[in-house]
DNA sequence: AAACGACTTAGAATTAGTCTATACTTCGCA
DNA sequence: TGCGAAGTATAGACTAATTCTAAGTCGTTT
């Protein structure tokens, strides 16, 4: 994705694009993956970046309330940004720790629950988790 | 679940049962539900145990590695340790930040996908976040 | 120019969970 | 009956991810 391309996401997204979110969207919305804040940080700081921590932070809590990215839980120990945001699944790695994306077509659920009372479903997620073969 | 059901769940599954085990066991394998390691501390606490942090964790490690409990991770800010062991699903009330079981028969997962190359299933679990209904 | 609002920042604070080093139990066995 | 090994339990120090705080920057408005 290109820095024109990014920089109306970003606006279309009702986020203003400053320099630093620039950077961090130029890192994670580069293609489909998953980062933590830490490999992000990480990244930034590879390339010269200055950003501090709590911007980056900042900054991708703000994306993730403006659906630019999508927030997964796998770990508990940390958090990954998704680059893709439209429904999709995630295999674990649970020996390396990698999320990797499900192709949508290749799971389907049949039915779906009543939910609870007074509810309403904000998403679905499938995960399968995978580890090495032992044999 | 009684004391005596408790002590021979633990033996069947090759965990020695100590006094502070069958104390957290007593409280997380009462009925089907999903505690978090504060939670079962601050019931522990309530009825006057004194049960270390430490030894709660490791509790709660070992019973997962011996398969007595699931952990559930939803939040990525804490564990809920699950009493009910058998493939099954969940809600998660956003609002709330409550685990609910989804009954077994109420979702089905028609086609699972390859597994990446090397890789071996672990679990598959749905996870539906739920929110309270705005209107 | 002063004030304002939105953003960024360093570093302190928080919090779940782990680690370490010490102490206690149990139990086989001399 | 006493000893030592193995397995457990514990307080408290520590770690790591994330959030918070309070001060600083910057562009815009008055």
């Amino acid at each position: 994705m290109s820095r024109s391309d990014i920089l109306s996401l970003l606006k279309s997204h009702d986020v203003m694009p400053t320099p630093q979110r620039m950077e961090v969207a130029e890192v994670l919305l580069d293609r489909a993956q998953h980062l933590s804040a830490d490999q992000i940080m990480d990244r930034l700081r590879d390339s010269g970046s200055l950003v501090s921590k709590a911007t980056v932070y900042n900054t991708l809590k703000l994306f993730s309330e403006k659906s630019l990215v999508k927030e997964v839980n796998v770990d508990s120990s940390r958090k990954f940004y998704d680059s893709t945001t439209h429904a999709h699944h995630h295999f674990y790695h649970m020996d390396t720790g990698e999320l990797l994306d499900i192709p949508a077509d290749q799971v389907s659920i049949m039915s779906l629950p009543d939910l609870p009372e007074g509810t309403e479903q904000e998403s679905v997620e499938v995960m399968i988790r995978v580890r090495d073969r032992k044999s």
